[in-house]
DNA sequence: GCCGAGTGTCTTTTT
DNA sequence: GACACTCGGC
């Protein structure tokens, strides 16, 4: 009992114990909002003595809801295996799983990401005879997501276009739905909109649901868009038992759907809602908080609070004005080393508004052999030979997956080129059954020569073969033995080294993260396996772990803190992002991006650096910038003037280093600290070590900066 | 059917 | 500057 409350303030406590009926927690930046969250569950567990099964907790990572449960069980020293707790995507992806059937699925339905849905669209608007100039099936991407996320599907999308261009929207809209359930695959959208209308038309669903979820806690409330929205209010319904904890303030998802008025409403919809305020901040000085108070204080229509801090006074703020984005990244490094005698690189995290400004970034550390973690960027799963492999395992578990199907039948090349792929496709067409299919029919369709039809037979038997090695397989033996059975891994020798090399890291790397995951779950199947990676973001898979400086964008960065935070580009157009001729309110649009720089400002703990570059390069070329209007919005005192005053840096850089080298006559041990060399990254020092042998898992820091996980059996490494 | 060269298009943020 | 798509030569 006393350590399930020890440590909270009022606030807090309040919000753990107010276990009955909705509750309305408004948690600040920095105020304990996950502990009160944590606390909460192990009180309805501990205290309250309601069972694990009945409680839905969901958050906006995979990473915040393990932690999380990891947390309570901690706590309460019981495993809570039987709690839902996760991302709204995935606690949905499970739900529909399970009810597969009810919305016209199967339950090993795929799940498209977006690179897969333009697939399946451009395919679609192509059999509609479209040109794609006319209409790009990005823009119908957004179209269509933008209308789930507002709990329109495709039939009530056409019911309400009017201009004949939404009208043809409304047609490839209702192809490309149908195209899905085809495919058994679902786009992420459809895993909420979908959730949403299973359990509102199917009663028997709805009560279950409300009956077993007797006690719902959502996380991040305020980017909450119309589908979670409903999502949490049907199951809800009954019982009331909802607590919800957000920042109006921090809402910085509009663009996708989320709804702000979901948390100013609230108190609307639930009108005995308990309202807590959490305004103690526990994690940043005055300065700082006095920093992110004046900005955020220019918003209209909050709910309106105040962080204060028992941690008075601190540093101010430095304020760095740049020649171009290549003197601030240097900048940030040589301030990043600083801190090296007083605080780990992984103290220290640079944030910036876009993805692009990484590169820059990179490449100053790089310069200055300052270990970094990148976030986001070129996605892992989304690389072009993880795609492959993963497009091969996904077919193998659902056949009907025809976005899959096409992206294999011809990687490595096998002889079937467009022509035949076409005449393929017809047939399935003709026939109305998957493109995989009607390979084991292949006898029926006249239009291929005999050669093309053997090879078609030939990869059919293949897939078949790895289908029934799944009922028996771990999910790491079978895509160890489908890279090499499918020819994938021999079909890069053909490449120059660098390639080559760099190709089949990533192959390997993907094999290692399917070991991994074959290692830590008790379902070892590649189904399983699959259920998983479709849902992993990059901060999932970041760790703290690791000694090195983390690079994300402000998007990322939100739930996360830092003793040191950089915040980069503050530019005027860049940061706040201005798009001419976008769509909705600008005023809405910059209250926004304030948000997202007031997130930015509360990750730091300790020590906060805003810089920006007086030019900078875009896609073409190089343009002239001004400093970010934000700026001015924090008070002068706050700042440290010489800093602001100061040009660009032409500072003398130190000379970097070379890595400490092992000593001679060692012999070569996979041990913390040893030197390797991989193929295609260089030379790297290893940080961390599990397991041992061949399928020890190592943590390796490379020469370049960037730090990857690989497995000794597949990584080829030499003693450096 | 394959492959390389050339052209056009798009870059905010993400589950 | 990345990527998808087109086209022409082999």
């Amino acid at each position: 009992m006393t350590s399930i409350l020890e440590g909270l303030n009022d606030a807090q406590r309040e919000a753990v114990q107010a276990v009955d009926g909705p509750v309305l927690v408004l948690a600040g930046a920095g105020s304990g909002k996950t502990r009160v969250l944590t606390r909460r569950i192990a009180y309805l567990l501990g205290e309250c003595g309601v069972d694990s099964r009945h409680i839905l907790a969901m958050t906006f990572t995979n990473k915040a809801a393990g932690e999380m449960r990891e947390r309570v069980e901690d706590l309460l020293q019981i495993s809570c295996k039987t709690m839902w707790i996760g991302t709204f995507h995935s606690l949905c992806a499970r739900l529909l799983r399970s009810h597969a059937e009810r919305v016209g699925l199967r339950s090993n339905f795929t799940i498209y990401d977006a690179t897969d849905q333009l697939a399946l669209l451009r395919r679609v608007i192509a059999d509609e005879e479209l040109s794609e100039r006319e209409w790009p099936a990005r823009q119908i991407r957004a179209r269509i997501s933008k209308a789930k996320n507002a709990m329109q599907g495709a039939d009530v999308f056409a019911q309400r276009a009017g201009a004949f261009d939404e009208q043809m929207v409304a047609r490839i809209f209702r192809h490309y739905q149908d195209a899905l359930k085809q495919n058994n695959a679902v786009d992420f959208d459809d895993l909420l909109m979908l959730s949403v209308e299973l359990i509102r038309d199917h009663e028997d669903i709805r009560q279950t649901y409300q009956a077993r979820f007797s006690h719902i806690l959502i996380d991040e409330y305020q980017d909450t868009n119309r589908p979670q929205y409903l999502f949490a209010r049907y199951l809800a319904e009954a019982h009331q038992n909802i607590c919800v904890v957000g920042d109006d303030d921090q809402s910085i998802y509009a663009w996708r759907g989320a709804d702000i008025r979901n948390i100013l409403d609230f108190e609307a919809d639930y009108p005995n809602a308990l309202v807590v305020r959490l305004e103690q901040n526990y994690r940043s000085t005055q300065v700082i908080l006095d920093a992110g108070n004046a900005v955020i204080r220019n918003n209209a229509g909050r709910k309106g609070k105040e962080l204060w801090t028992d941690r008075a006074g601190g540093e101010k703020i430095r304020l760095k004005r740049c020649a171009d984005e290549a003197a601030e990244a240097l900048w940030i490094a040589g301030v990043a080393r600083d801190f090296r005698r007083t605080h780990a690189y992984r103290n220290t995290a640079v944030l910036y508004r876009t993805n692009a400004q990484s590169r820059a970034i990179e490449e100053g550390l790089r310069r200055e052999n300052i270990p970094y973690q990148i976030v986001g960027d070129v996605r892992f799963y989304e690389r072009r030979e993880v795609k492959d492999v993963l497009a091969y395992l996904k077919l193998v578990v659902n056949p009907h997956d025809s976005i899959s199907f096409w992206r294999v039948l011809n990687t490595p090349r096998r002889g079937i080129g467009a022509t035949s792929a076409a005449r393929l496709d017809d047939f399935a067409m003709r026939e109305g059954i998957a493109p995989y299919h009607a390979l084991a029919r292949l006898d029926e369709a006249d239009a291929l020569p005999a050669r093309t039809a053997r090879t078609m037979r030939g990869f059919y038997d293949l897939i078949e073969g790895f289908r029934r090695d799944m009922e028996t397989m771990p999910a790491d033996e079978l895509a160890a033995k489908l890279v090499v059975d499918t020819g994938y891994l021999r079909d890069f020798e053909k490449l120059v080294r660098e390639e080559r090399e760099s190709r089949r890291a990533h192959v390997e790397e993907l094999l290692t993260d399917i070991q991994i995951f074959v290692e830590q779950s008790d379902d070892v199947s590649l189904e399983a396996y699959l259920r998983k990676v479709s849902l992993v973001t990059d901060v999932d898979q970041w760790e703290n772990a690791v000694d090195a400086v983390t690079l994300m964008t402000l998007h990322s960065a939100k739930g996360l803190e830092f003793p040191i935070v950089f915040i980069a580009g503050l530019e005027d157009g860049l940061f706040p992002i201005l798009r001419p001729g976008a769509e909705g309110d600008v005023e809405d649009a910059l209250e926004e991006e304030r948000r997202l720089f007031y997130v930015g400002i509360t990750r730091a703990e300790e020590r906060l650096f805003l810089s920006y570059a007086m030019r900078r390069r875009h896609y073409s070329g190089a343009v002239s910038c001004s400093a970010s209007r934000f700026l001015s919005e924090i008070p002068e005192d706050l700042l440290d003037a010489g800093f602001k005053i100061s040009e660009a840096s032409n500072a003398p850089r130190q000379k970097s280093r070379a890595p400490q080298r092992v000593r001679p006559g060692e012999s070569f041990l996979m041990d913390v600290g040893s030197w390797v060399v991989h193929p295609a990254w260089g030379r790297g020092q290893i940080q961390s070590r599990t397991g041992s042998g061949q399928t020890a898992k190592l943590k390796v820091k490379f020469n370049g900066g960037s730090v990857k996980t690989l497995m000794v059996k597949f990584a080829n490494l030499q003693p450096g």
